[in-house]
DNA sequence: CTATTGCATTGACATATGACGATTCAATCG
DNA sequence: CGATTGAATCGTCATATGTCAATGCAATAG
């Protein structure tokens, strides 16, 4: 994980080819890229890529009661998603009654976006 | 995966507060919420990103020798995390004697960026 | 109160993942 | 040729992940 800034010396090398010119120091930092990095990871299945297609594209914010039937797994599945998406701070919810509602959290795909961009 | 498009009805519900209101069709398709996952997913560790990023300032290629010594990870590993992100589509290779030299695939990370913003 | 409903949590399971050391392989050096 | 070198692959291991069935829980219904 650490990021050594020195690039390593090449002690032999085979003749006059160089290996290759020097590497430029990542300055996505180690926390910037693990940020990132559990951003991307959360956004990593095609369920929770979809639940947050929905939500994003849901003006206000939607239940678990509607999010479940979309999928081909069971509503303890889209609930484990959802937390997943949850931990990495991508939604958030709100519970009204008996029932939970989610949506995105502002700005959580800032970061990424911007660095991919 | 595979979504379904009516929602479900509702059968019995508390009262009169309606559950919600209906979800939009994750117009995100599954396929191709499948390939943005599979993208996500690649940049799912804070090592890859931080390879991505630097062949990305990287004007030209890079090879592995220049790769290894900026992770705390040996070798192998970090061949393996080359892999992953060949495998996803991300970067490329070509081997010149030696070496092998990676570059980021052009417009690979174009889709994911697209639906991200 | 008791029953029901929406959602979260738990436990179990199979598979995937990240890491390492050892090995292999291809290309170059001597 | 044999030795060396950069990189990929293999085997192994511990941990993480996705899924399900069963259960738990808080809030509403009757």
């Amino acid at each position: 994980m650490a990021v050594d800034l020195e690039l390593a010396p090449k002690q032999k090398r085979p003749a006059g080819e160089p290996c290759c010119e020097p590497v430029v120091y990542p300055d996505t930092e180690r926390a910037e890229a693990e940020r990132m990095a559990a951003v991307a990871k959360a956004l990593g299945d095609p369920i929770r890529v979809q639940i947050v297609d929905v939500l994003r594209k849901h003006a206000g914010k939607v239940c678990v009661c509607e999010l479940t039937p979309l999928f081909d797994v069971g509503q303890p599945t889209v609930s484990h998603h959802l937390k997943v998406l949850r931990d990495a701070g991508l939604v958030d919810s709100e519970r009204r009654g008996l029932w939970a509602y989610y949506y995105v959290v502002p700005n959580a795909l800032k970061e990424l976006t911007a660095w991919l961009s």
